[in-house]
DNA sequence: TCTTAAATTAGAATAATTCTAATTTAATCT
DNA sequence: AGATTAAATTAGAATTATTCTAATTTAAGA
C-alpha cells in the first residue's frame, strides 16, 4: 500500500461504521496508521498526541481505541498481561514476543503452517488461532 | 499421577530450589496443586486462603505466585489482558480461550501440530510457541 | 437551523499488582 | 542447641492501566 493508503483506509472504515466521525478521530487515525503495521499502547498514542498538541484526552483515546478494535479499524494484542497492545494490523497474523525487550513483532500468517488442531469444544466455534513465538536475548 | 503427586512433585521442586521452604509456600502449595490442572489469579488463591482460614496476606500470595513461577512451579499464562492467569501444567501446552467466558482451558501439546515457524529473529533464541485457540459460544 | 444521541472531557474511581519498611523466620554456622 | 543473617512475610501505601461519572460539546440527520 501506498503512502497515504492506510490512513484512506482507516477512514473508510469509520465513514461506513455507525461511529461519528469527530475530530479527534480523525487525528487518531493519521497518527495511527501515517507509519506502516505497529504495535503500541494507548500511552504510546497519548504521548505522540501531545508531541502533535492536538489536546485530546486520555478517555478519549481509550474509547477511540476500544471503539476501533470493535469496529475492526484496530486489533488487539494480548500478549503482555499489564497492559493492552493494539496492532494498526487487523489481518489474521501471529506475533514474536521478546521477553527481554517485551516488544512485539508481526509474523506473516503464511509463515506459520499448523496442520492439526484439537476439537473445539462442544456449543463453542471456533474464532481464531493466534500463535506467539516467544523469544529472548 | 495420583492424588497426592502433584503436591509431593511441586514441595520437592521447592527443596531443590534456592527459596526458602516456609509455612506460607507449603500450604500454597497444597491448595493449588491439590486439585488437578487448572488456571488460577491471584485473587482466586487469596479466597482459597480465606476459606481455609490460612491467614496469608496478599502480598505474600503475589510474591509466592511470582516465584513459584520463575522457579518453574507453576506457569504463567498471558491470555487476558487485565489480569495475570497461573496454570499449574507447566509443561508445554497450548490454550483454548473463550471471550464470553473468559476461561482458559488447555490443550495437549500434541493436539496441535506446527509444520512450519518463521525464521527467529536475528541475535535472539528461541523459548517457546504458545497457541492461543481463541472460541465464543 | 434544530434536535438529539453520541462523543468528549477532567477528574474520580477501580482493579490488579508492586513497593516500603518494619517484623519474623528458615537455614546456616558455630 | 543458640546465634546469625539473608530471605520472607506483612499491612498498608503507592503505582499503573483502565474505566466510570456527569457535565459539556458536537456531528449528522430531520
Amino acid at each position: 500500500m501506498k503512502k497515504n493508503a492506510h490512513i484512506l483506509k482507516a477512514l473508510s472504515i469509520l465513514k461506513n461504521s455507525p461511529l461519528k466521525v469527530t475530530n479527534q478521530r480523525v487525528r487518531l487515525i493519521e497518527i495511527l496508521f501515517k507509519n506502516g503495521d505497529h504495535h503500541f499502547t494507548a500511552e504510546d498514542v497519548h504521548k505522540e498526541v501531545n508531541k502533535n498538541k492536538y489536546n485530546i484526552s486520555l478517555a478519549t483515546i481509550y474509547n477511540c481505541l476500544n471503539q476501533f478494535t470493535k469496529h475492526h479499524i484496530l486489533k488487539s494484542v494480548r500478549i503482555s498481561s499489564d497492559k493492552v497492545y493494539f496492532d494498526t494490523n487487523t489481518q489474521e497474523h501471529h506475533h514474536f514476543f521478546c521477553k527481554n525487550s517485551e516488544k512485539i513483532s508481526d509474523i506473516k500468517s503464511s509463515d506459520v503452517e499448523i496442520s492439526n488442531l484439537p476439537k473445539i469444544p462442544k456449543g463453542k466455534k471456533l474464532e481464531s488461532v493466534e500463535v506467539v513465538v516467544n523469544i529472548s536475548d
